[in-house]
DNA sequence: AATTTGTGTTCAAATTAATGAACATTAGTT
DNA sequence: AACTAATGTTCATTAATTTGAACACAAATT
């Protein structure tokens, strides 16, 4: 009837899937960690299909990225590892050190006559440990932490003024009504850069299991 | 050799996904978490559509778990979303386990030199959900919320202007500055009293299961 | 009321994932 | 080598997802 072709997001996967794109272009490619905890678990295709439900010749196509699996499959395959579904599907996409929401990409809702408006700041799943904070810095103030240990992990909400944060090597400078999160598994620094004090909030996530 | 039965397991996603399995027998349903972002969002089902490449016949059929999404679908719409694909996934994973609330301490933290200031608005363990939102209402606006289910929590930090909370039959009212933490296993409303705008910050804990 | 607009839900068709059997390939044994 | 067993890949078929259009439904406008 139509052959409506999406040139950009074709997930065409008669062969190899994804071909050509960058790990933040296309959906993560779990092949290669099932063939890995299915070699760990000393298991063959055969046995992780009985153990899974899943037929060995669908295992084999995604093992080697050539099947673009439901979420029920790849699912019943987590099950049969042991693995939570989640690890498996991080295992290979790229954790950026800093996530910056600019102003106007934050979700917002409103209430009918638009007085009241509310800013999602971020939403999260399993934490283990949770801090929040507001900070009010003058111009030059300087806040050095220590690393907060590895999957720590920063929410930095800047209401007012200018603020320099400082994670590892990388840096980013907030404006007022940004959003930055950022991973604390190193020491990193917040500086006020003025002129007038830097005011927001902070949430911080401890021992998060779950990459963002 | 122990046949695996296959025939049930062949997730029959003909009209209702999953009936009658609990969370730990089936998929994580990620149907109701897409509409809560989309909305979130303020997105129709045709803009989400435009944006993530995914038709909207399937996204309706998604947020009524009357379809299997591929990895592929997921992903995209994670993507258009700009929410981690792994928490979408790892939301409806857990069962809700419920456990009082107890408040705590907030000092305050400043840098050597004063000029760097650091309110600690909360501290709590173990959290399996958690939102945080900023806000601004002006004179009269009111923001009416749902019940967020037994166990959950808001933590409210006014940073300026004057606020009317209302959760069951109590209220309190806030002034600039000051912190008021609530249940909110009912339903809940904001009122900025005025005159100046009203303006702060939440945060809001789900089926948190270790008191602070 | 009638019309339009917006939003979400079904419908038939096309594409694609999933299955079981057949095939290919390697490793081990006689 | 030849045979066998074990493991992984490919092949037809079935079953299910995905799609675009048509359809209901509600809300707003004329």
């Amino acid at each position: 009837m139509q052959q409506k072709k999406k040139a950009s997001s074709s997930s065409s996967f008669a062969r190899d899937a994804f071909a050509g794109q960058s790990t933040s272009d296309r959906p993560p490619l779990v092949g290669k960690e099932i063939q890995r905890l299915r070699q760990e678990h000393q298991l063959t295709l055969d046995e992780l299909a009985s153990k899974s439900g899943v037929s060995k010749s669908i295992l084999s196509q995604i093992e080697r990225d050539h099947s673009n699996p439901t979420l029920s499959t790849i699912w019943r395959i987590s099950q049969a590892l042991k693995q939570p579904l989640v690890d498996m599907l991080s295992s290979g996409q790229e954790k950026p050190r800093f996530e910056h929401l600019k102003v106007n990409q934050t979700p917002v809702v409103s209430s009918t006559d638009g007085k009241f408006v509310l800013k999602i700041l971020g939403t999260l799943g399993t934490v283990s440990t949770l801090q929040w904070y507001e900070f009010k810095a003058e111009e030059g103030g300087i806040l050095e932490s220590e690393s907060h240990g590895s999957g720590s992990l920063e929410n930095l909400t800047l209401v007012s003024g200018k603020l320099l944060v400082i994670s590892g090597t990388e840096s980013r400078e907030l404006i007022s009504g940004e959003t930055l999160r950022f991973l604390t598994d190193s020491p990193h620094r917040l500086e006020s850069l003025g002129p007038e004090p830097a005011h927001g909030f902070m949430v911080n996530l401890l021992k998060s299991n779950e990459s963002f």
